[in-house]
DNA sequence: CAAATAGTCTACTAAATCAATAGAATAAGT
DNA sequence: ACTTATTCTATTGATTTAGTAGACTATTTG
């Protein structure tokens, strides 16, 4: 399941994403209106600043705004990023890879062997839906 | 991710369904074979057995045994039962259910639909595959 | 039947992660 | 300067995860 950070991430990128291009919007607007503790979402929209998904205007008439085209934020980078590896275990992430503790050989692995496989397919998907998606499904 | 007694409950059911048929294996035997401290490796077993996925002979020969054929043991079973949904949001789980706190309208919630969808594809995976699967990979 | 074996159950504890909050610092507009 | 609004640091509480301890119950074997 993906945590309450992450939810709020996607709520928040939807809201910002329905705006008008470029327009500065209020944190605390944003806040109200996907319900999202406004504190918390800070730090949310922060990250997805610094992940080069939106930017700021500080100051009066400041707020956060979309920078990335909706159709270039995959689901599985805002997951990624507040959710960790797509991949169910350790040992078969692209981009968070640990080896296990308990196992001494990869290769001879079945385990390993079907979770690689079931994370080709979750990717298949995340990959390629993108907040464009969301937004196309919203009313 | 998956959780680790979800890891190890995999672990064990592979250690398990690489045995004779119907032979007892110790607890103690199969955590010190798969690495996992006994004591948590005995709740795991319990819920197995619980699930009807397992069954144990108390006493002297005892010890666990698998009593499901492997293809009939699903990925998405086990995940279920140690790790929870396999969606991921609340609202769009089969087994889990359970309404958004800031979502007034599903029916109008972008990302409800997109996370159905997901939900969908991962499905069609991990509820096909078995540990029929897994032990087919091991070498 | 008694002794040994082995699973079952209840309860607890430590560590890690998640969710949320508070408040000071910094930047921009008027 | 003053106000508005984001940025940063830091702390706290709640929940979940991982692992441990020990008593209890059932079965086999001599």
């Amino acid at each position: 399941m993906l945590s309450k950070k992450t939810k709020y991430a996607f709520h928040a990128l939807t809201y910002l994403g329905k705006q008008e291009k470029r327009k500065p919007i209020l944190i605390s607007e944003v806040a109200e209106k996907t319900k999202v503790p406004k504190k918390f979402l800070e730090s949310i929209l922060l990250d997805l600043k610094k992940a080069g998904i939106l930017t700021s205007k500080m100051g009066k008439g400041g707020g956060y705004y979309l920078l990335k085209d909706p159709e270039d934020v995959k689901l599985a980078e805002v997951i990624r990023m507040f959710n960790g590896p797509i991949a169910l275990l350790p040992c078969v992430s692209l981009n968070y890879y640990e080896p296990c503790d308990e196992c001494t050989d990869e290769a001879s692995c079945g385990l390993n062997k079907i979770m690689l496989e079931v994370r080709d397919e979750t990717l298949k998907v995340v990959a390629k839906k993108s907040l464009k998606d969301i937004l196309n499904r919203e009313e």
